[in-house]
RNA sequence: GGGCGUAUAGCUCAGUUGGUUAGAGCGCACGGUUCACAUCCGUGAGGUCACAGGUUCAAGUCCUGUUACGCCCA
């Protein structure tokens, strides 16, 4: 890496400034954790990267997380804590299996043509081929993780992890095998688990349906949105308080269509508000049914196969698909009579997340892991603060799922994952869990007739035990014990109770102790108009092309301060073009920083240039005090997690008071052959700002760092700054002065004075006059007077009628500008400040003459309201007697 | 049905122990060829902090309720 000398180019191109930077970081060993932090017995920082899907693109999503977490990572690097950030892949279980079978089918294949062993062989190529993308996506966005430990969940390692976990879950009972209503996809044809369903509204019809009541000539009318499903029906239900059925309980009807008896039967969860207030009941097909069914120990009737089509229970309809079933059932009941009426009824249906199917609920026999035990310390956890969340209203999101928690259905009848490893020998039937991959024999009867269950796990058991498997468990690995438990998991709230609770299971069960102590939670982003960003709806911002034209480092700084902890934010182009004229600024701070210091010699320490302390004058003095506040108030902001304000503070620092003032001020010096105090301070300041925005935008940084004298190889392990002690008087007196700037240059602008033309000003500063005179030249180079007609005077003003005045504090600006004063608007503004300065005082004597005010607020807050009286009123008194003078 | 969130300038959003006259970016208006930057500079306009009560010396900020929109869970 090139350091200092070669003059930077006149535009900033975020393309160059990236390319190249990355790969020098991490053969530099930087993105490791610094062994020499290690010994020192300092507490490491370590997040545990959510691990992107491997089959997937890069989207807005990960820049998100990956901006997020580099933050947190550079910045705890930053301050010498060892650090690591584990990067990984996961297997995406159904999704994975699907892009490959998608492959198989442009050949005209299916899966099973290939048998299960040839086709994972044709999906591990393919992951083999795409998981190397994943690092070439985090290096575009200058993620600094260390790929060494790099881990994908279908590793041998995690592969492992996922056996040992099972089999201690399995031995202790908390995983059992069972026939429950579970959630099935028939596209992916396999159950899912509760929280991979997502509801939509749908717009659907509630059907009407006649039930002969047998033995009367009465009719049953039952309300239904699934008109299909009455081919399992077993009983109709009503509420037994409901006095319009009470004399038909205990009675039978008879079913159309497939013609069979069912009952009439009471149960108080049926709502005598919806429909007739008689429903049907499918127990084999819906989650209350089966309810229904267990407490009145009704028959379940399976109507449906696994793809969704009417079984032999359907009778005639047998073959029909689900929706075709549901016409041919309503229009059998048209053609009987038993048809009352269809209304518009809209309902919540459940999809499956991953192709968006209609989801299926039906009995089924699979694994499950029981959940009462597991959550229990998952929720102790949170409340006795082991466990916080940022924001921290997501403690009762979690809670109250906990609180609420159903067994995880965790069997898939998937070929791609991690195959359930539970055997069963032939010969004698016993069946066991296994940590090994492979059984051979039965250790009961030692028969070599031993098969394993034919499923996987769900992806999300491997992921839970992210925390622990990357870091090597379950073996005793160094490791492990340097880094487990990590800091910070930090991932969308989306999948706070399908991931985050998991591991946090996980982490209690198998390791005794919490995976995390942080979890903190980024939002959705959206596009401008809010709605969520999908390639059917083409509103997607690709990253990619983003970055490629703004720069990542601009992307990243949109994403992250754009945004609040838990809260969707809406992305524009127009936002990461305001960052990268951002960076742009940056740019050419630096060039102008390096002109400046030009032959200068700039004193180095060994955290990089050396604080000045000789020869400053008031601008120097300011910028320093002002950016040991900048560096306190984001560290602080840092420390709480608010890294988009701690984003925006650097960045009001850097633009609006490094350029647009103390570079404009030190022009004066640098002009007049001055330079060697400026380009110290500028060469400390900007080196200073560039590390505290490194972890927002670490391209950039790093890139102008090196053009900068420094010290060190590389910005990226260079120390935090931290804060000095303020010079307030500094600050005051230059906020003072450039208040005044701002109030003179409005003044000519109203006026009507050229741009370009120096004018002749009486500067009366009172008790300031001695420091405003040490920045006389500052004071008339940026409001444009000329240096020989300047005078600076601890008078009062003087009020000659053929001048305008401007205003700050205590500080008044006389302006004669002969022949270009407009009398009647200077006495409109005037007016307009009297009237200000009026309003001012009265507001303060309100305060102080409101006796709970003076008495119960705290003296510092009523000496500030005894101060502002004391200006206005000193305002008023100058206000008016100039106005008499012009009148 | 239960829970959570959001509501601040034309748009997108900050505003976290309650304390001067509520801020930014974009957009808008006017002006600018000052050798860091037009990816820029200067100046300006623009707000009933959703609504109604309450607590407090003091409320955008705390409490209660209402409305609108959004999300999660059932």
């Amino acid at each position: 890496m090139s350091t200092q000398g070669t003059e930077l180019a006149k535009t900033y191109s975020p393309a160059e400034v990236e390319s190249g930077l990355y790969d020098w970081w991490d053969t530099q060993g930087y993105f490791q954790p610094n062994d020499s932090d290690l010994t020192e017995g300092r507490k490491p920082f370590v997040i545990i990267m959510p691990p992107p899907n491997v089959t997937g693109v890069l989207h807005v999503g990960h820049v998100m997380f990956v901006a997020l977490e580099d933050i947190m990572i550079r910045w705890h690097r930053m301050q010498g804590d060892p650090t690591l950030w584990v990067p990984g892949a996961d297997h995406a279980g159904i999704a994975g299996q699907w892009v490959v079978e998608k492959l198989l089918a442009q050949e005209g294949l299916t899966r099973h043509d290939l048998g299960r062993e040839k086709f994972l062989e044709r999906v591990w190529a393919y992951m083999d081929d795409v998981r190397p993308q994943i690092r070439t996506q985090m290096k575009l966005l200058g993620a600094s993780a260390d790929w060494s430990r790099f881990a994908f969940t279908m590793d041998p390692g995690p592969a492992k992890a996922v056996r040992k976990a099972f089999k201690h879950l399995y031995d202790k009972g908390l995983i059992y095998r069972g026939e429950r209503l579970i959630s099935w996809c028939p596209r992916c044809n396999t159950a899912i688990s509760d929280l991979e369903v997502k509801y939509q509204d749908v717009q659907t019809s509630l059907w009407h349906l006649a039930y002969p009541v047998d033995g009367s000539d009465e009719k049953i009318i039952v309300a239904t949105t699934r008109p299909e499903t009455m081919l399992g029906d077993t009983a109709v239900a009503v509420n037994p308080d409901d006095p319009r059925y009470a004399h038909l309980i205990g009675k039978q009807v008879r079913l159309p269509i497939v013609d069979r008896l069912i009952p009439i039967i009471p149960d108080e969860h049926v709502d005598k508000e919806f429909g007739t207030g008689a429903v049907k009941v499918t127990p084999a097909h819906d989650p209350n049914d089966f309810e229904i069914g267990k407490r009145h120990n009704l028959p379940f009737i399976t109507m449906l196969n696994k793809d969704a089509t009417i079984n032999a229970e359907g009778k005639e309809f047998e073959g029909l698909t689900n929706i075709d079933g549901r016409k041919a059932v309503v229009q059998r009941f048209e053609e009987l009579g038993l048809l009352v009426k269809i209304e518009p009824y809209s309902h919540s249906v459940g999809h499956c997340d991953r192709c968006g199917t209609v989801i299926q609920p039906m009995i089924s026999d699979q694994w499950f892991v029981r959940m009462d035990e597991l959550a229990r310390p998952a929720y102790e956890a949170a409340q006795n603060g082991q466990l916080s969340f940022v924001p921290e209203r997501f403690k009762g999101v979690y809670d109250n799922w906990l609180e609420n928690i159903h067994d995880w259905t965790i069997s898939r009848q998937l070929w791609w994952g991690h195959r359930i490893p539970i055997w069963t020998c032939l010969d004698c039937g016993h069946k066991w869990a296994s940590e090994d991959e492979v059984e051979t024999a039965c250790p009961e009867c030692n028969n070599t007739h031993v098969v394993q269950d034919p499923d996987v796990l769900d992806t999300w058991f491997s992921s839970g035990l992210w925390p622990l498997s990357t870091l090597g468990w379950p073996d005793d690995t160094e490791d492990l014990r340097r880094f487990y438990p990590g800091s910070v998991m930090e991932t969308g709230y989306e999948i706070l109770f399908i991931w985050v609770a998991r591991m946090m299971f996980f982490g209690l069960e198998l390791k005794g102790e919490a995976p995390f102590h942080t979890v903190y939670l980024h939002g959705i982003v959206r596009d401008i108009e809010g709605a969520k960003m999908s390639k059917t709806k083409g509103n997607v911002i690709d990253p990619i092309t983003v970055s490629d034209e703004y720069g990542a480092d601009a992307l990243r700084y949109t994403l992250v301060t754009q945004a609040s902890p838990g809260n969707d934010s809406r992305l524009s182009l127009q936002k990461v073009e305001a960052s990268r004229n951002f960076a742009n600024k940056l740019w050419n701070a630096t060039r102008f920083a390096l002109r400046t210091i030009g032959e200068h010699e700039i004193a180095l320490a060994a955290e990089g240039p050396s604080r000045p302390t000789e020869g400053l004058e008031l601008a120097d003095r300011w910028i320093l005090s002002r950016l040991d506040a900048v560096t306190a108030s984001a560290t602080q902001l840092m420390e709480r997690y608010l890294f988009g304000e701690a984003g925006r503070q650097i960045n009001e620092f850097i633009w609006n008071e490094l350029c647009d003032w103390y570079i404009e001020a030190s022009k004066v010096r640098k002009n007049e052959g001055e330079g060697t105090v400026v380009a110290q301070v500028l060469a400390f300041t900007l080196e200073r700002s560039l590390k505290l925005l490194h972890p927002f935008m670490p391209f950039i940084t790093e890139r102008l760092w090196q053009q900068l004298p420094h010290s060190g190889d590389s910005i990226m392990i260079a120390a935090w700054p931290e804060a000095g002690a303020r010079d307030l008087e500094a600050e005051e007196v230059f906020t003072t002065l450039m208040d005044l700037v701002s109030s003179i240059r409005n003044v000519r602008v109203e006026a009507g004075v050229e741009p370009a033309r120096w004018i002749s000003a009486a500067v009366h500063a009172g008790g300031l006059t001695e420091q405003m005179e040490s920045a006389r030249r500052e004071l008339g180079f940026l409001a444009r007077i000329a240096n020989d007609q300047l005078v600076m005077t601890a008078d009062a003003p003087s009020n000659e009628p053929n001048t305008l005045s401007a205003r700050a504090g205590d500080v008044t600006a006389i302006m004669p500008l002969a022949g270009m004063v407009d009398l009647s608007a200077e006495r409109e503004r005037l007016q307009k400040e009297l009237a200000e300065a009026e309003a001012e005082k009265g507001r303060a004597e309100a305060q102080l003459g409101n006796k709970g005010f003076v008495d119960r607020a705290p003296e510092n807050v009523v000496q500030v309201q005894r101060d502002r009286l004391a200006r206005a009123t000193e305002q008023i008194a100058q206000i008016t007697e100039r106005l008499s003078v012009l009148s």
